[in-house]
RNA sequence: GCGGCCAUAGCUCAGUUGGUUAGAGCACAAGAUUGUGGAUCUUGGGGUCGCGGGUUCAAAUCCCGUUGGCCGCCCCA
């Protein structure tokens, strides 16, 4: 046993855990792809005031953070947001809008392990910049859904809960509650799914008990799963905000609608999130068994590219973290075999042969064509044992009889048949084998 | 930062009221097998029983500490 551990909550990644990772950012990339956003990178290690900046000094305690050897505090990036409006913001000029940009990154947040939650994780982040209205929010959350259905997940398995702050605020406004009051109601909200009536507690000790009739009708406002729901709750209310927000909810959703994906989305305004950046819709996936945390975050930021000091730049985007999504799956039973195969196997005559062999095996290589060998000298026996085990569906027989003759045997280790081929014609034979039955 | 449970081979786990040199299955490797298959048989490598201390003639086993893991609380960008 090793004497050197693994640091806490950071994970190994042996080939068949990279497998499985590897196909996620996979088919998260050709979603991204077919929705047209943009790749980009950017540094693991950033200011720690990046952070500070946008969420304030007690982040510290979350974040992986030192002081380098130039004096400089820095930090491992917790999440992909602030680096990308930064990335953005110092070019927002000179790029084409909408700015439709992702990422797939690995993160770091000084935290405690638990199900689905390491101290290094990675997320799949999408985001939007340039888009004040509500056709932003339909892009990127039917990206969202994408990301999801390219697994073969439907909406038996997961929804999204779409909920807005905005609403929120005008509905409290409405109700007579002034702005101070209203953030607090909102992070009553924020945690009145986990602690119940007990999460307003935080509301009275900050401006004392709230009336009955208020907090009835904060209630039933959480309570809204759909929008014609949320259409009657609010009419009689009869603000103009309301009204112009609701008709950018009715957008969204008949949008998201159209596009087949209804089903996937509830109105849900027990979503808040957390932190107080969000400026209007905020969204999140979650498990419809309910027993898996958030898979999926998001939503708008129109001021954080200006607080971060670039332009006043409207934003929204949404990450997924591949720990929860994997459990998931897995749950599900929708991993795929991550089988790493080679298309053929080659059996070697011997030291003789091996050297004539290296022609064909190159060859193969160069025309794409996976190809193992025993980097030893084996008996027969041997060889065809490891031809069977390695998965590969042809094995090239390069002994000595064969050779000699300027012909290769090629075995369909499924049939268990063989064909003699001239050595010359084994790459277009096997190409088409495997083309054929591809 | 707090709480509960746990720690024996690469993996899954046995291991008696404390008692000789700590075991099995799977996996891996070699041979049987010098030109044709995942089988079988034989054999082998692999362990500071998480680590440190204590009790004892004797500790994987009991006690204390510590590290790590799992699960939850806080937090969740």
């Amino acid at each position: 046993m090793a004497s050197f551990q693994t640091l806490p909550g950071f994970r190994e990644c042996y080939p068949e855990d990279l497998a499985l990772r590897s196909h996620l950012f996979r088919r998260w990339r050709q979603a991204a792809g077919v929705f047209g956003f943009a790749e980009y990178d950017a540094p693991v290690l950033e200011p720690l005031d990046l952070y500070r900046a946008k969420s304030g000094s007690e982040i510290e305690a979350q974040l992986f953070s030192f002081t380098d050897k130039g004096g400089r505090e820095v930090a491992l990036r917790p999440e992909m947001t602030p680096t990308v409006c930064r990335l953005v913001g110092a070019r927002a000029n000179t790029l084409r809008r909408p700015i439709k940009w992702f990422s797939i990154g690995e993160f770091f947040r000084y935290e405690r392990m638990q199900k689905g939650r390491g101290r290094c994780f990675h997320q799949f982040n999408a985001d939007i910049f340039g888009e004040a209205g509500p056709e932003a929010e339909i892009e990127l959350i039917a990206l969202l859904v994408q990301c999801f259905a390219a697994f073969g997940l439907t909406a038996d398995d997961f929804y999204i809960r779409l909920s807005d702050r905005n609403l929120w605020f005008y509905y409290l406004e409405a109700l007579g509650l002034d702005e101070p009051r209203a953030r607090t109601v909102l992070t009553v909200v924020d945690r009145y799914e986990k602690n119940g009536d007990a999460a307003f507690t935080a509301y009275t000790d900050a401006f004392g008990p709230l009336p009955e009739d208020l907090k009835a009708r904060i209630l039933a406002f959480l309570g809204v799963k759909s929008l014609p729901a949320l259409e009657a709750m609010l009419a009689p209310l009869g603000a103009e905000k309301l009204a112009a927000r609701l008709a950018e909810w009715r957008q969204v959703l008949t949008a998201l609608d159209a596009m087949g994906w209804g089903s996937f989305v509830t109105v849900d305004l027990g979503v808040v999130r957390g932190l107080a950046y969000y400026t209007g819709f905020v969204f999140e996936a979650f498990d419809r068994r309910g027993d898996l945390r958030a898979l999926a975050g998001g939503g708008r930021y129109d001021n954080l590219v200006k607080k971060l000091g670039g332009p006043d730049l409207p934003a929204v985007g949404f990450a997924i973290g591949d720990m929860t999504f994997s459990l998931l799956l897995e749950q599900r039973g929708l991993l795929p075999p991550l089988v790493s195969a080679p298309d053929v196997y080659c059996v070697i005559g011997g030291a003789a042969e091996r050297l004539m062999a290296f022609r064909e095996i190159h060859a193969l290589r160069a025309a794409g064509v996976r190809v193992e060998y025993p980097l030893r000298d084996l008996a027969f026996g041997k060889q065809f044992k490891a031809a069977a085990e390695s998965g590969a569906r042809l094995a090239l027989i390069l002994g000595g009889d064969e050779l000699a003759r300027g012909v290769v045997k090629v075995r369909n280790l499924g049939q268990r048949s063989e064909v003699e081929v001239p050595r010359d014609a084994v790459v277009a034979h096997v190409r088409d084998f495997l083309a054929g039955n591809g």
